[in-house]
RNA sequence: GGGUCGCUAGCUCAGUUGGCUAGAGCGUCUCGUUUACACCGAGAAAGUCGGGGGUUCGAGUCCCUCGCGACCCACCA
């Protein structure tokens, strides 16, 4: 690759990607760790490497990256390029998941389109077709995410429909099934009509709206109602036992006037109901609400389905039967309506009113079989693993918020009603509808068990049952080896009153886990994960279950510690969504700036947990900052010569570039060698070890911005404004190579890319930059770091001076007395500050001094014996800024004694603080008299 | 009804255990084509840290209170 005049990621990005995966730079452990397991494992003095690893959330395999899979990847490969430059055993694994209902709901789509439905084929088909279609998809997304940059073990792919996942699965819910925790129950969940299938309570969406209020007579009551249409359901009337109203009813059975006649409920008295809403009165449809389900439940009421799986009316509804639910509605009210039932309608009701959160579909509560899980002592065990703080949480309250939802939490509805998925383990009697057995072979319809014929269940698993366990299957981690399931058939009393569960088939083959003679997978020493980063909305669907199953199959928590990053809006600040059309889609960022500048620009600026709008300013910003390293390169590699390698390499300097030895060992690079001549080398030695040992405490406090300041500081202003400056009169070429070779590897982990792209176009080594590592840190020697830093100040005080005099042009001169530190750095100072000369004091100018005649404008504010050669006339001109600087300085040495002057102040804060305040002092002090001076005052 | 978070320069946001001159990017203004870079260089302007009160020698930072905004949770028929 050459050094052309502006960095041009598209040019380069697929290259170098190209490179990376060849080399198995990122396979787990990296190269390093291929020759530790195919390698002599009793070969001595081989010290295991401290591990570094996470798993990606598996990002859905139907579709394209979206801006959020884009930030927590970047996230997390900063992460992981970090690390391994620090020499860890980093895994950073990828995943992508069949995403069961998401993928179902686009691929219905297609269908639709196609003129077909999910009923024109059988399940099996629809398996095969939604596969191949996943499939396409999958390879597109892998893609993206190399497009990327992210540095992730392509060989320990897992995709959430592979065997080795469908395996655990199956043992985990054998193994709840074993313990009592999964139960098969006849219950209220939330079921979408239009996409026919139920969903886990997170997956609803509550949303505000008016729904008018009916008050109708109902026998002796009059009653307020959101949904009239379901008296056809209703069993009971209650009321609050508190009630005096109605207290005399209670128990009694009352005759209602309906639609379709008159028919008998019970008035119960309950605590749930609140005596202020309406009149006090409800009546109770245990099948269609979830209220009234729970009385139903405590008081033993009679349950009758009026609303079906269509979202249409049942035989219950009489006339009204096969009517949609809001047109049922309707002629229910006029049916109330024309019989003078209706008492009134509060039209401007505001309800909540239950969505699906892909179709926007009502949802409806139905009573259907469902698979549950008790959550409870999972949830237990989980918050006290957090409450032992096993997981460290970034920012810290979401600890607080995991715990208050697991407190809360209830039986999770595993089921769901689509094809698409991992099929749920489980057949039932067809002779006995209550003998359900578990069985794996989910291919077979029906299966035979001791003569008995049974039917498998048709329904799929909820995707977060087998996300919730990604850390460790990923890792291959074994799994029960603590807690042996029981291996025979037994029976599981579950709870009263519900079906009782026959466990079938004992486990045909069990874990891996502990079985002597069984070579454990390498991946296993992954687990538990170093981290676990997503987004704040995964908080519940997602971290919450990997928690309770990581405990639960493995008796330790999944990861150690959880970093959150806030979700990233639109450019005004509004949530992202396809409906609103204003998605961004990272692949066209990167396609128009690169993957670093997208990269810097999101992670830049923003803090753990905090939403916030995405930033087409700061992905603008990265981009130039990839062209000024780009272009510090080009000089650099100007200065030290093309032939620079050759003293590096030896005679295989003149390699072709593009044939990277991928085998081959380490070689030495300018960073094995440095030599620090000048004080801007020392003074840069001195920044660059800080900003490496800041960028190692802020990434290990997930403080990614400001590790992305520091960086940026660093290369732009130190590197860039100031050494190579002072390069330019001074040369040091090896130090030149020195300093570049350390900002690649600071910047790498940011900006993959570039820096890779630059190392590749020097001519130093065939090694790549994503498998360097860092060395031992650079020598330096403080007094010429302050000896650089005085420069700069004279530096920086002469730019000021000269900008700050109108209509000034020419080039000045520096006249310096006795002043070594001048005088050793003339040169570099005449070239940073742009000089014409600079030189001593001629005689005649020392008596000029001593007469007190002008000779210059005196530089008060660095402290030097030092002028400018400028005329009185534009001193004069300059004057009133030197007044305001007065004014300033006066001002804080006023502060400052002030602050001295407090005796409490001086007592009680930390003796360093006041001797600073001192020190601070008197040198204002001294500023200010050599500015009174150069007033003439 | 509960809970969380936010309010810092024109804009978008940083600012860990309280420490004295509150930072960055973008934008604005003034200069400048000096053999890496105009996706650039030099310089500058710009903040009573939402209001009020308290604790403290000292508060953007801790406490109370008020205001505004966002989000989450919850069974209001």
């Amino acid at each position: 690759m050459r050094f052309d005049k502006v960095y041009e990621p598209q040019a380069t990005e697929a290259k170098i990607y190209a490179l990376w995966e060849a080399s198995g730079v990122f396979k787990a452990g990296g190269r390093a760790h291929e020759q530790e397991i195919d390698g002599d494992k009793s070969k001595p003095g081989v010290q295991p490497r401290e591990v570094w690893s996470t798993v990606m959330p598996p990002p859905n395999a139907n579709g394209n990256l979206h801006i959020g899979h884009g930030f927590e990847m970047s996230l997390k490969d900063v992460l992981a390029r970090h690390y391994r430059l620090l020499g860890r055993d980093v895994a950073y694994l990828p995943g992508a998941d069949h995403a069961g209902f998401e993928t179902w709901v686009v691929y219905e789509r297609a269908l639709e389109e196609i003129g077909k439905t999910r009923f024109d084929f059988t399940r099996d088909e629809l398996y095969q077709q939604v596969w191949d279609f996943v499939q396409k998809n999958r390879y597109n997304m892998e893609i993206q995410i190399r497009q990327l940059g992210i540095s992730c073990d392509w060989s320990a792919m897992t995709f959430t429909l592979d065997p080795k996942v469908v395996k655990t699965v199956y043992e985990t819910f054998r193994q709840l099934w074993a313990d009592g925790l999964i139960y098969r129950g006849k219950k209220l969940v939330n079921y979408c009509t239009k996409h026919h299938t139920s969903f886990a309570d997170i997956e609803v969406n509550y949303r505000e709206e008016k729904t008018p209020l009916y008050y109708m007579k109902y026998g002796p009551f009059v009653l307020a109602t959101t949904r009239p249409e379901t008296k056809f359901g209703d069993t009971a009337v209650a009321v609050h036992p508190d009630d005096e109203r109605y207290k005399k009813y209670v128990g009694q059975e009352i005759e209602v006037q309906g639609v379709n006649g008159p028919f008998k409920v019970i008035v119960i008295a309950d605590d749930a109901v609140d005596m202020t809403f309406g009149t006090g009165v409800v009546k109770i449809t245990p099948a269609h609400d979830f209220n009234d389900w729970e009385m139903a439940e405590r008081h033993n009421l009679p349950v009758v389905q009026v609303v079906d799986k269509d979202g249409r009316m049942t035989a219950a509804a009489g006339r009204f039967e096969h009517m949609p639910v809001l047109e049922a509605r309707k002629e229910v009210v006029k049916a109330l309506k024309e019989m003078d039932l209706l008492v009134r309608v509060d039209e401007d009701y505001v309800n909540r009113v239950p969505h699906c959160y892909k179709c926007d579909e009502v949802i409806e509560p139905m009573l259907m079989d469902q698979w549950f899980i008790k959550v409870r002592p999972l949830a237990e065990r989980a918050s006290k693993a957090l409450m032992d703080n096993e997981v460290v949480f970034y920012p810290a309250g979401k600890k607080n918020e995991l715990l208050a939802y697991y407190n809360e939490l209830r039986d999770w509805n595993i089921s769901r009603q689509i094809p698409w998925g991992i099929p749920i383990p489980a057949f039932c009697n067809v002779d006995d509808p209550e003998d359900w057995i578990f069985d794996t072979r989910v291919e077979e319809e029906y299966i035979e068990v001791d003569g008995k014929k049974y039917k498998r269940d048709e329904d799929t698993f909820d995707t977060w049952f087998s996300s919730g366990q990604w850390p460790f299957i990923t890792t291959d981690y074994p799994v029960y080896t603590k807690t042996p399931a029981s291996d025979t058939p037994s029976v599981h009393p579950v709870a009263t009153g519900e079906p009782r569960l026959v466990l079938g088939l004992p486990p045909s083959e069990s874990s891996s886990a502990g079985d002597s003679g069984v070579d454990l997978s390498p991946l296993t020493k992954y687990y538990p994960n170093s981290v676990m980063e997503c987004g704040t909305d995964l908080l519940r669907p997602w971290v919450a279950k990997m928690i309770m199953f990581g405990l639960y199959a493995t008796e330790e928590v999944p990861f150690r510690e959880v970093y959150f990053h806030g979700m990233v809006q639109d450019e005004h600040g509004k949530k992202m969504s396809k409906s609103k059309g204003n998605v961004i889609s990272p692949m066209e960022v990167i396609a128009e700036y690169g993957a670093d500048a997208f990269r810097l620009g999101i992670i830049a600026n923003r803090s753990a947990g905090q939403a916030q709008a995405f930033s087409r300013s700061g992905v603008v910003s990265g981009r130039n900052f990839c062209n000024k390293l780009w272009n510090m390169a080009r000089f650099v590699q100007h200065a030290v010569g093309e032939d620079y390698g050759e003293q590096w390499l030896g005679e295989d300097a003149n390699n072709d570039r593009d044939d990277i030895d991928l085998q081959g060992e380490h070689e030495e690079t300018p960073l094995s060698k440095v030599e620090l001549k000048t004080p801007a080398g020392h003074w840069v030695v001195s920044c660059l070890n800080q900003a490496r040992e800041d960028v190692e405490r802020l990434l290990g406090e997930y403080r990614f911005a400001e590790a992305i300041e520091v960086v940026y500081g660093m290369t732009w202003t130190k590197v860039a404004d100031w050494f190579i400056e002072a390069e330019k009169t001074v040369q040091n070429p090896q130090m030149l190579a020195y300093v570049l070779e350390f900002c690649l590897k600071l910047l790498h982990p940011f900006a993959p890319f570039a820096t890779e792209a630059i190392w590749q176009s020097l001519s130093w080594t065939d090694d790549l930059l994503a498998d360097e590592k860092w060395g031992d840190y650079a020598i330096y020697d403080i007094k010429k770091v302050e000896e650089f830093e005085q420069v700069i100040k004279l530096v920086e005080e002469i730019r000021f001076v000269e900008a700050n005099i109108p209509e000034h042009k020419q080039k000045d001169r520096l006249i310096y007395g006795d002043d070594p530190l001048i005088k050793e750095n003339a040169e570099l100072i005449r070239g940073l500050a742009k000089l014409e000369e600079v030189r001593p004091l001629s005689e005649k100018e020392e008596e000029q001094l001593a007469e007190k005649e002008h000779i210059g404008l005196r530089l008060a504010n660095s402290g030097r014996k030092a002028w400018l050669d400028i005329s009185e006339k534009e001193v004069e001109k300059y004057g009133a800024n030197l007044r305001a600087r007065v004014e300033d300085v006066r001002e804080e040495i006023a502060q400052l004694e002030k602050r001295l002057a407090n005796e409490a102040y001086v007592a009680k804060a930390p003796a360093e603080l006041v001797e600073e305040s001192r020190a601070v002092l008197g040198a204002k002090q001294k500023l200010l008299g050599r500015l009174l001076r150069e007033l003439g005052e």
